[in-house]
RNA sequence: GGCCCGUUGGUCAAGAGGUUAAGACACCGCCCUUUCACGGCGGUAACACGAGUUCGAUUCUCGUACGGGUCACCA
């Protein structure tokens, strides 16, 4: 068969050069990996840090594994980050098109060049025959292909594309010899060829395996640093052996440890690990997981941890990346997200927190925007929001020993005596408002000469229902309003006069 | 099983021949605070094991153990 050369001269005219170009490369699965996520990062780091390009890319070669509106979720993670990709299926760029279905062709003319350049050949061997040689094995070695079709003439080829005979495209790893690999996290690897085997190319669909759709690809795009899961390494010596053969230039390989779920295993959606959307889900805001993640497997060179996307982008360096697995803790990315939530300005804090806050209180008379203050400095999660706030809604069973707290000199009488003396005084307030409660409150212990907790520990307790709230006792009683606050209280007297009997 | 890779506190990790072996999360204590939280101060806690090289190994080499990856017409 004759070949266009003509053709593979203008797709080489097309490469961009002179620029770092980085590329993330998913399969449309449906949602986005945290391990994933954080190769995005990773690889849009590296770009952005040098000023380069970072492009998106489809890999869906895969036809039994289709899964509709799958690419929508990468697009919508990637935005939702800030990871904006330079080129991709939606934006387009000088090397498109970026969905590997949409690039078959290409796979097809490469592949017969380089069967043409000897590093394939067709192999026409059936599921029978390859399965029936995997049985062969002895348990100790791998079964590797056995060249059946390595040295076919060709009139044998011709006789059997004639015939109709179903092929792939098998990668031909020369017999002799040592392949090196060079990774800039994992160093220098090398492998005899001989534990290398002749990988298919080309399903017999005529689609490409991600073996070589990934060197095609990242060749005629102008990928300058393939960044990866590691799980790609022990394959990285054939793809070497890809580029030698066309005569193409290696990339700067960047192989990734996992991101684990504990010790054994990596983070899976299968095994009911969350997603970045379940994340999401879960009232952890983008910021903090991109900023958590960023550190899982990469530290930076000083001590500091916080880190914007914009600072990331000034401070990540690949020497930074580290070559064992990561084990993933939800305490840690808890601990950033609380950080994150602080360090909103109030009126943003206030529309990321009020549909948590409705979920459980919905009186017209409470003012959510007097509680979103006060829950701010305190909140994990968004999701921790509801139960946090409830009180207000209406005041839950509580137990009468919530009264009684050591630190504040809080007994069992001594509340009694403050809330039955606390009542009249709030009765008497005409003005209902924090300063107004305040000066009432405090004036008490004054009046008393008891230390202020033994007043404000109470009100708290009656008024709230719980051992921990948003806000102090003055400003719970300020929002909730005075009839509800006197109800309360009220209501704390008369469980604690019950108590007594 | 073969091949490849890894191993510093519970977790993330710095350190690359001589260090009191950083820092962060978590945990504990104290202070601050009307509670919780925040903040401040302090504390518990680690170089997988065995040989070798060296005046000296967490750091270099080799083994062992443990763990991970890979060995698909999946990526």
């Amino acid at each position: 068969m004759a070949l266009d050369l003509e053709y593979f001269d203008r797709m080489e005219a097309l490469i961009p050069r002179g620029e770092v170009r980085t590329r993330f490369a998913p399969s449309p699965t449906g949602y986005m990996h945290v391990g994933n996520l954080r190769t995005a990062l990773y690889t849009y780091l590296i770009a952005r840090h040098a000023g380069g390009k970072f492009i998106l890319r489809i890999e869906d070669t895969d036809q039994e594994r289709l899964i509709e509106g799958a690419v929508d979720v990468i697009y919508k993670t990637l935005a939702d980050c800030g990871l904006e990709h330079d080129e991709g299926p939606d934006v387009g760029g000088p090397v498109g098109p970026y969905i590997q279905t949409d690039r078959r062709e290409i796979y097809q003319n490469y592949a017969e060049l380089l069967i043409q350049k000897g590093g394939a050949y067709r192999c026409f061997c059936d599921e029978e025959r390859l399965s029936a040689l995997r049985n062969t094995g002895d348990g100790k070695r791998a079964v590797k292909y056995d060249g059946h079709c390595a040295h076919l003439t060709p009139e044998e080829i011709n006789e059997k594309l004639k015939a109709g005979i179903p092929y792939v495209i098998r990668q031909r790893i020369p017999p002799e010899g040592v392949t090196a690999v060079s990774d800039v996290v994992f160093g220098e690897i090398a492998v005899e060829n001989d534990e290398l085997d002749d990988t298919i190319l080309m399903k017999s669909d005529g689609l490409p395996t991600y073996n070589f759709a990934n060197v095609i690809d990242d060749h005629l795009m102008g990928i300058t640093h393939v960044v990866r899961g590691s799980e790609y390494l022990s394959s990285a010596p054939k793809y070497n052996l890809l580029y030698q053969a066309f005569g193409w230039e290696i990339p700067t390989y960047v192989h990734c440890a996992p991101v684990m779920r504990d010790a054994h295993h990596k983070m899976s959606k299968r095994r009911g690990d969350p997603s970045y959307e379940d994340l999401v889900e879960m009232g952890y805001l983008s910021q903090a997981i991109l900023n958590y993640v960023a550190l899982l497997g990469w530290s930076p060179r000083g001590e500091e941890e916080v880190f914007s996307l914009s600072q990331l982008i000034d401070v990540f360096d690949i020497t930074g990346i580290s070559k064992s697995p990561a084990i993933f803790d939800m305490e840690k990315l808890t601990y950033f997200n609380s950080l994150y939530l602080r360090a909103m300005s109030p009126e943003a804090f206030y529309k990321a927190a009020e549909p948590y806050m409705r979920q459980a209180v919905q009186t017209p008379s409470i003012d959510l925007r007097r509680i979103a203050p006060l829950l701010q400095p305190r909140c994990l999660q968004l999701t921790d929001i509801p139960e946090r706030v409830d009180f207000f809604q209406s005041l839950p069973e509580y137990d009468v020993s919530l009264f009684v707290h050591k630190k504040s000199k809080s007994t069992l009488d001594s509340s009694l005596e403050s809330l039955k003396t606390a009542l009249p005084i709030l009765r008497a307030l005409t003005q209902w408002d924090t300063e107004a409660i305040h000066t009432a409150l405090f004036g008490l212990v004054e009046q008393k000469a008891v230390k202020n907790s033994v007043i404000l520990w109470p009100v708290r307790v009656a008024v709230s229902g719980k051992l921990t709230t948003p806000g102090g006792a003055v400003e719970i009683c300020a929002i909730l309003g005075k009839d509800e606050t006197l109800k309360r209280i009220d209501f704390g007297v008369h469980k604690l006069e019950k108590n007594r009997f």
